[in-house]
RNA sequence: GCCGGAGUGGCGGAAUCGGCAGACGCGCGGGAUUCAAAAUCCCGUUCUCGCAAGGGAGUGAGGGUUCAAGUCCCUCCUCCGGCACCA
């Protein structure tokens, strides 16, 4: 009896001893070692492809089973690429600088490089247990001083580098360019030698000749540095940042909570101005757009970086300060003596003006107010005495909201007049400037021209605070029956008091509105009808024009403008601005060519895109390699001084600081004395005390895969030519946006610059979907974990406690719901090869799905089947149903037919399909008495790249002595791939009816006839006349009768 | 609010160009094997009416185009993801 329930099989299929050994197998035999070009053994006629996982941060918690999706999916592809003859570079590193690592480390009281090393070692660990090829020699980590050496390389390029706009250029593959980053000092001899100018307010002049400059030479010292400081691509900028006293830091947007306070610890965050690194990636904002085009990635993906940058075309305007200007025989006239006017007004020179930027120029003459953000610098100037104390107060009760609290509550708009005036340069009337959050500094010029019966914010503004609106394009008819039937649910009085003038016209209407006033709901069916029908379109239209207020929202579509002042327009240079009639796009261009010719305004490009702040106030990170002199000079350290090492500290906390208005981030790096003074030619400096944020690592790690050992570059240029681009990308939809295109605006600096070759980084994307899990919610919506359910037969699930049923949802997996899975164990119990089959089988790669343990055991017994395919689990011999002799024709043709799937199927990513026909494989080669090598062998190769363990282990058995990592991928006949014989659908007038087996080259006629001969068809036609019949060859009948 | 993606059996999911809906796996039911069980192998499994032969319905809802619609067009609903006063 014991003996009986305790013997093991000698030959079963012993996951973990084979796992065991071919990993011992591959590192000890180099098996995925990959080499350079010009290295010993690397064959350069060989083309190569580069496949790359992002690579994960490592953390405490160790892999969960979402981060083995991608790379399992990659590894297949790689282990397949092999097979197809190419040099695969195939590597992992890890992302470890950041802010988890520091908060985990301060919590336990560790130092984060011993965490981290700890965390890294689990991480590698986990990976080389599920059999991944990658070539472990490459491995980087982005805290390691020999990586992070490059990236502060990286950093000094930026510094030492600026954006010349208008340079033109030939790139490497002959595409013509214009922009391109170029070192700073070009810049400076340029301007030294006076080849380039600077003009009054210290911009770049390029032509010194015909334009009016300032001699380089008559500048100050700090004049100079401020230019060139203020081009380089790395600079120090004040902006407005996260800040949050507590933590003693500033924090990135992501960083905070929907309540203005930090996602950790959850203190409050301000927005306050402060002196930051800043990254010019807005420099590159067109050629972020540009080069999705040559991407082959999601189109959705593209989609999303293409808004992130978000550009948008209009025009700049100048509305001059109404207590400076005044219009005088025709002409703009400052009435303020102490103004030196400039030779020629234009946008840039006009003085005492509030800028404006809008996309809807056609519209500028129903501006009827102007709103400045609360951060403007012109609110000081423009504010009156009479309204100071209210403008102060709403500026300082702005400053302590964080930017998300403020874009909150956005049913409720607030504002401030200062008291102000600008001239609408269009209708040269004073209208009022306003200051109000709605508007923000970093957008545009921070300053708007409000259009209220154009936009649906001003108009709302409007409003509420009794403003003047003017209808300024004539609505459309959707547009009005879309207002009128949101009316039938809520209309206002003012609405009412608008729709009583058209009464005059129409009694009825007139009765309507009264019973309308009574019942106090919205319009009613009849109303509606008496206004479509008794008033009408037409003077519908018209009342709009008239009387927009009434509407309740504003027009902001396309369409003829309405009410432009024409003759009575501002009479600048003796002419007017009449709009009326023309189309949206007409009214725009005829506008731009005004604004142009009289110098107040004119075409231009905007971007929701911004400056990337790249310093953090944190320790865990790549120290910014500057030195600060006290007299304000700033200096980037020499590459050759190259790495700059994070200082060992004991204490790396932040510092929290209580909130003032001249308390200034005291970074933690600013506590390791020795390392922060720095004496050099006789002057004091002092390092930069900032950090990089933790994406700067993984800006460029791609590159240093290419050649990790090198000490002198970023990447042996050879190398990098060979290998890049990365020809496939797979990662979370999480990093669509931020690491991708801080990756690509990276990369493009380099290639600027001649470091890389390639404009893209990254050929081809893919984005894996996301592991969910299942949880449970009871009948309260109260969501529970699995560890509080009990499952009673099949799909039933009740609570432990209670016995109160519940509902099984997907959820995603996350530590309080104790629905996380463990790789570890999964492996443990079934496999690294049944682990990667299931993550594979669960379906499109794509997709997000939930995690069902229950379903692993199937992939489990997919391995055991094909195991016993080929061993004898008796003896532990190789099956004696495995014969030399030629396979027969069916079993010939299943594997054909399987090679052909599975081909097909990994080159597009569809891998659960290319399993779903390895299954069928296995079907048809199951019951089979005889199963010859020559079908068996090549299928071995087939599931190689999905289960090499065991793939490899079968082909050991099967008498090969080498690894078959690089067998050459087994071919198909494409003839072997079709049948003899195939089964069509036989319709009916579109109705299945019968199916029949036809000769596979049947022609038309041939399968008309076979289907009409059938019995079934016979008798569901018997008594009809047939019209029509389609046939679609190999496939089905279709019998049109009546 | 705007922009994306997706809704198919009890569950995960298949389905080139519009051409047999539900491949494959899980689960479930039945059988073989076994003293018995596990494991294995075989058969069945969209729902519904019917003893059966056979009929009817069916891809989130409703319309439409077509000989033929999961697939194309229109309207709507739900879920997921992104952005969110961007002038």
């Amino acid at each position: 009896m014991a003996e009986a329930t305790t013997r093991i099989k000698l030959g079963r299929y012993d996951f973990t001893a084979i796992e065991t050994r071919w990993q011992a197998y591959w590192a000890e035999h180099q098996t995925f070692k990959v080499n350079n070009p010009g290295d010993f053994g690397q064959d350069g006629k060989k083309p190569k492809y580069y496949i790359l996982d992002m690579f994960p941060y490592p953390s405490g918690s160790g892999l969960h089973v979402g981060h083995p999706l991608g790379y399992c999916a990659t590894d297949i592809v790689s282990r397949f690429k092999r097979m197809r003859g190419y040099n695969v570079l195939h590597p992992m590193g890890f992302d470890s600088f950041g802010l988890p690592a520091e908060q985990y480390a301060i919590q336990t009281n560790v130092h984060p490089a011993e965490t981290t090393k700890k965390n890294i070692n689990t991480y590698r660990r986990q990976l080389k247990m599920f059999g991944f090829s990658y070539d472990w020699d490459r491995e980087v980590a982005t805290s390691d001083v020999r990586f992070y050496k490059f990236t502060q390389w990286c950093f000094l390029q930026m510094v030492n580098s600026w954006y010349d706009e208008q340079a033109t250029w030939t790139a490497p593959d002959g595409k013509a360019m214009v922009g391109q980053a170029r070192p700073i000092a070009e810049l400076e001899s340029a301007l030294v030698s006076g080849e380039w100018g600077v003009d009054e307010s210290l911009n770049l002049v390029r032509h010194v000749a015909d334009e009016h400059f300032c001699k380089w030479s008559d500048l100050t010292k700090a004049q100079q540095r401020e230019v060139i400081d203020g081009h380089r691509l790395a600079f120090i900028d004040e902006i407005s940042v996260n800040w949050c006293p507590e933590l003693g830091t500033v924090l990135s947007n992501e960083e905070v909570d929907n309540h203005g306070r930090s996602d950790r610890g959850s203190h409050p965050v301000f927005r306050r101005p402060l002196r930051q690194w800043m990254l010019r990636i807005t420099k590159y904002s067109e050629r972020l757009i540009d080069d999705l085009d040559e991407l082959d990635w999601p189109e959705p993906i593209k989609l999303m970086q293409r808004n992130w940058v978000g550009r948008s075309t209009g025009a700049e305007v100048v509305f001059p300060l109404a207590n400076k200007w005044e219009i005088k025989d025709g002409q703009w006239s400052c009435t303020d003596a102490a103004t030196t006017m400039p030779t020629s007004l234009n946008y840039d020179s006009f003085p005492h003006a509030i800028r404006v930027y809008t996309t809807r120029p056609d519209t500028l003459y129903g501006a009827t107010y102007m709103v400045v953000a609360p951060e403007h610098p012109l609110v000081e100037q423009l504010t009156i005495d009479a309204q100071r104390e209210q403008v102060s107060e709403y500026v300082a009760a702005t400053r302590r909201r964080s930017e998300l609290d403020r874009t909150m509550d956005t049913k409720e708009k607030t504002g401030v007049f200062t008291g102000g005036y600008a001239i609408n340069p269009v209708t040269g009337k004073p209208i009022p400037v306003w200051v109000a959050d709605y508007v923000l500094m970093g957008y545009g010029t921070g300053a708007i021209m409000a259009v209220p019966g154009g936009d649906s914010r001003d108009f709302e503004f409007a409003c509420k605070f009794d403003l003047e609106i003017i209808a300024v394009v004539q609505p459309t008819s959707d547009w009005i029956e879309q207002r009128l039937s949101a009316m039938t649910s809520k209309i206002d009085q003012q609405a009412l008091d608008g729709f009583n003038d058209l009464s005059n016209d129409c009694p009825q209407l007139g009765e309507e509105i009264a019973k309308c006033r009574q019942r106090s709901e919205g319009l009613g069916e009849k109303t509606l009808t008496v206004l479509r029908d008794g008033v009408g379109l037409t003077k519908l239209v018209n009342h709009f024009v008239n009387n927009p207020r009434a509407w309740g929202g504003p027009f902001s579509g396309e369409g003829v403008a309405v009410n432009s002042p024409g003759e009575s327009g501002v009479a600048v240079i003796a002419d007017s601005c009449g709009l009326n009639g023309k189309t949206t796009t007409e009214a725009k261009s005829a506008i731009l060519d005004w604004l142009e010719a009289r110098g107040v305004g004119r075409s231009a490009v905007n971007y929701r895109l911004r400056d990337w702040v790249f310093s953090r106030q944190k320790y865990w990170g790549e120290p910014i390699p500057v030195l600060h002199g006290e007299d304000g000079d700033m200096v980037a350290i020499e590459v050759d001084e190259l790495p700059l090492a994070l200082p060992e500290m004991e204490d790396f906390k932040p510092a929290p600081i209580a909130d003032g208005d001249d308390t200034v981030p005291m970074p933690p790096l600013g506590r390791a004395k020795e390392w922060v003074h720095v004496e050099r030619d006789g002057k004091t400096y002092r390092r930069d005390l900032n950090t990089m944020p933790q994406w700067a690592g993984s800006c460029w790690y791609y590159l240093r895969f290419i050649d990790p050992e090198n000490t002198t570059r970023i990447c042996d240029s050879e190398a990098e030519k060979y290998w890049m681009p990365v020809d496939l990308y797979v990662g979370g939809a999480e990093h669509a946006v931020l690491h991708l295109l801080y990756a690509r605006f990276w990369h493009k600096v380099l290639y600027d610059l001649g470091y890389v070759s390639t404009r893209e980084p990254f050929k081809k994307l893919f984005n894996q979907g996301m592991i969910q899990s299942f949880a449970f919610r009871d009948a309260r919506g109260l969501v529970v974990g699995p560890d509080k359910v009990d499952a009673l037969d099949g799909d039933k699930f009740v609570l432990k406690d209670s016995g109160e049923s519940v509902e099984r949802i997907v959820a995603k997996m996350s530590k309080g719901l104790k629905n996380v899975v463990n790789p570890d164990e999964i492996i443990s119990q079934y496999g690294a090869d049944t682990f990667r089959f299931y993550e594979m089988y669960m379906g499109p790669l794509d997709a997000s799905k939930p995690w069902n343990t229950r379903d692993v055991p199937g992939l489990h017994k997919l391995c055991q089947r094909i195991w016993r395919l080929v061993v004898d689990e008796e003896t532990d011999e190789l099956s004696t149903a495995l014969s030399d002799d030629a396979p027969t024709p069916e079993a010939l043709r299943a594997l054909h037919k399987t090679i052909k799937r599975v081909q097909a199927d990994i080159e597009l990513l569809k891998l659960n399909t290319a399993i779903a026909a390895i299954f069928d494989f296995v079907n048809i080669l199951t019951p089979l008495e005889k199963r010859s090598r020559a079908v068996i062998e090549p299928f071995v190769l087939v599931i190689a790249p999905f289960a090499p363990h065991l793939a490899e282990e079968l082909w050991s058995r099967l008498g090969h002595d080498t690894t078959l990592a690089y067998e050459p991928w087994p071919g198909y006949d494409e003839a072997l791939t079709v049948d003899d014989e195939v089964e069509i659908a036989v319709q009916v007038c579109g109705k299945m009816k019968a199916r029949i087996t036809v000769a596979a080259n049947s022609d038309d006629d041939a399968m008309k006839e076979a289907a009409m001969a059938d019995d079934r068809v016979a008798k569901a036609i018997a008594g009809k006349t047939v019209r029509k019949v389609i046939v679609v060859k190999g496939r089905l009948v279709n019998i049109v009768a009546t």
